[in-house]
DNA sequence: CCATCGTGTCGACAGATGCTGACCCGTCGA
DNA sequence: TCGACGGGTCAGCATCTGTCGACACGATGG
């Protein structure tokens, strides 16, 4: 299941945060990236960006010499938050039909 | 952040199998837990199921020389679905607002 | 009280993982 | 073409983590 990958994506701390650095800024490049990441070297975390990619969290987007990276909703993520959702609130069909847009890709919404 | 045992805790295939069959089960007790997780002994299954508590997701009820487990639903695991939500849906004010009980970003209680 | 059962915990070992410095590749500017 | 820069990859090292076997502890039953 590609949940595992995201599972395993999001249990390190500077993962999250690179996701969280990303989710503020919409679009940054690896440079920059490591750059808000202090508590690492640039090594580390273009490391990370490569777990996050394998696992679907991250999109890629090169240009010239840059990498720009992004935060990628659909996709696994979606079946992780689903999946916990199951788990610990297993009833909660109603919360999901109105949360309705939950629903994976395939939407019109360019990613 | 309580959220970080839980995102540590959730890595594992074995502990989301153990959270899965709680989620089932409702309770079990630690023997039945590692009568269905056969892949590992029934040591590893006890020192997930501690991992799992430190964490906050599931709780421990003693009874005689018995030690039933279930999930635990508010908590840590709740906190962890809305840090994914506000990492991956950044804008889902709305879910939010229909599944009530959640604050927007701005942390909540610090913790 | 003693045997047995249900469980948690400890020590040891193997495999996985993160961090860093060094190195290689591709792109841009002179 | 040559140098500078952005950035990924590799080998090495330290550490963490999962798993198992053995053992300790409380509870139940004869």
């Amino acid at each position: 299941m590609a949940a595992d990958l995201a599972f395993d994506a999001l249990a390190d701390p500077v993962r999250r945060e690179i996701l969280a650095v990303l989710a503020e800024h919409e679009e940054c490049s690896a440079g920059e990236l490591s750059s808000h990441i202090r508590r690492v070297g640039r090594t580390a975390v273009s490391s990370h960006l490569r777990v996050l990619r394998t696992a679907g969290l991250v999109t890629e987007r090169r240009t010239g010499r840059f990498r720009y990276y992004s935060v990628q909703s659909d996709g696994p993520a979606q079946d992780v938050i689903r999946l916990l959702q199951e788990l610990f609130q297993g009833s909660l069909d109603e919360a999901r039909a109105a949360v309705g847009a939950t629903r994976p890709a395939a939407a019109p919404t360019g990613g």
